[in-house]
DNA sequence: AAGTGGTCTAGACCACCCC
DNA sequence: GGGTGGTCTAGACCACTTA
């Protein structure tokens, strides 16, 4: 047995998941826990089949995903490598603010503005796609990296989705977990990023002077039923925060689209 | 016969291209024609594998490659869907600017303001890892939507990759497409997003004051070797332009991740 | 030539939706 | 209960890499 080694401990046949989402989970405890390192080569794709007990499909289902993931890269003909550092800190979507702190090796922090329950407006109402006067959850935070404020993140969330939300204490807990726990699956999600000027409010909470540059995305995530469950307003200081994306086509194959927003 | 139905006529077994690209072909095509309208249902799974005369695998891994693309949605139960022009124009990455534009119903031009071969600077070759003095393509070009200024795209490609870029005319060619045509495969890319302060010189080229807020993003392109092929700034006028983004977890499952840069 | 990933197949069974 | 997608399998053959 090498130290790459997987075995089938990890999956179980009773469980509800689908087995090639147990072989993504067990493959990602591998590299999360070292025995799997930046580089390494994987056992060949036969071997794993037996280790973990499962089909060849199966197996290149659950690598294709971790790919997606940034977790892996497949090279025909020599095997499938760990992804290195840089390519793993780089998620195949936009990274997170916690994601971006762990990267740099700096503390996040949250100063909770405002976290209580209060009726949708008719602007709120139109973005989750609710009747206006609906109860909301407003959730305002002021995020930092090794205290200094970086962000204003203002998040809204249908009571009736999620209740009791206000109780949550958000100064450490991560609104996506808290959402994910208590059930909800947040499938997918548009986005807007512009840059704007700092008006007062959002000067004062950064500490910049008014009408410096402001990075601004805006996320409406949706659940399976392409319920909008979460709508999130970033205001980042200009000159504290850059947003990072990674984009990857996994089974390429000359691929027709124009990309990656390049024209 | 319905309207619906899609034949193996375009499937070609001879080509080099695998069955699953050319049934992703297949239906684009049929949806791009009309002959497949949004929110109309495909025919089964199992009618389409023989009118395409391929394995049901085969054939879902075309159908999930499209709802990667956003082109068509899964309903477990009752069929796949043609996706609403909503999401069409969403794609799983970012929005290109010819995209914006079509969606906008606008007019997107370029003033090439520089095309010429120049040798790579130290910060240049560095972002392309090549040698410093190497031979490499500058294209600056002031991207308009309606003849407005909208953004000035600076883009760089090692000349050894793709020889003669300074002769084409990228007042209207689309550079991504014109490296596809040269050969090379565009496999994923990587990018920072900011906001800053417009300096004089494109303050000038938008025809904005000054200081105003410029959204900029810088990407590097890859190709499959991991290569840099193609290094590229645009800064937009913060206040006429809004980078879109879509990410969808196809086969989500209670994905474990963080999710879209929401925490 | 041997090893390894990439593509493809035919068929089975389960889970969900709707009548 | 019948139709439809979702998961899974065992085995075949091809393409790329390495020696």
């Amino acid at each position: 047995m090498t130290s790459a080694d997987v075995t089938r401990s990890a999956i179980r046949v009773d469980s509800v998941e689908p087995l090639w989402s147990q072989a993504v989970a067990a493959v990602r405890m591998r590299v999360a826990d070292g025995s799997l390192r930046p580089g390494m080569r994987l056992p060949p794709e036969r071997e794993l089949c037996l280790s973990l007990a499962i089909s060849r499909v199966t197996l290149r289902k659950a690598l294709l995903r971790l790919v997606d993931e940034g977790v892996l890269k497949p090279s025909h003909g020599r095997g499938w490598y760990v992804a290195g550092d840089e390519a793993k800190e780089w998620p195949n979507s936009l990274e997170s603010f916690s994601e971006t702190a762990r990267r740099m090796g700096l503390v996040a922090s949250s100063v909770v503005l405002r976290s209580e329950v209060a009726m949708a407006t008719l602007d709120e109402a139109e973005r989750l796609a609710i009747a206006p006067g609906t109860p909301v959850f407003h959730l305002v935070r002021v995020r930092k990296l090794d205290g200094v404020p970086i962000a204003v993140d203002r998040s809204l969330v249908p009571s009736h989705l999620a209740p009791r939300l206000d109780r949550a204490d958000f100064t450490t807990a991560s609104l996506y977990e808290t959402l994910t726990r208590a059930g909800l699956d947040l499938v997918d999600a548009g986005s807007t990023i512009e840059a704007t000027e700092a008006d007062d409010d959002v000067a004062a909470q950064l500490g910049v002077a008014e009408r410096r540059p402001i990075l601004v995305m805006h996320q409406i995530v949706r659940d399976r039923a392409e319920r909008p469950v979460l709508s999130s307003t970033i205001q980042y200081a200009g000159d504290r925060y850059r947003l990072r994306t990674f984009f990857a086509r996994a089974g390429a194959s000359s691929g027709p689209m124009s990309g990656f927003g390049v024209d």
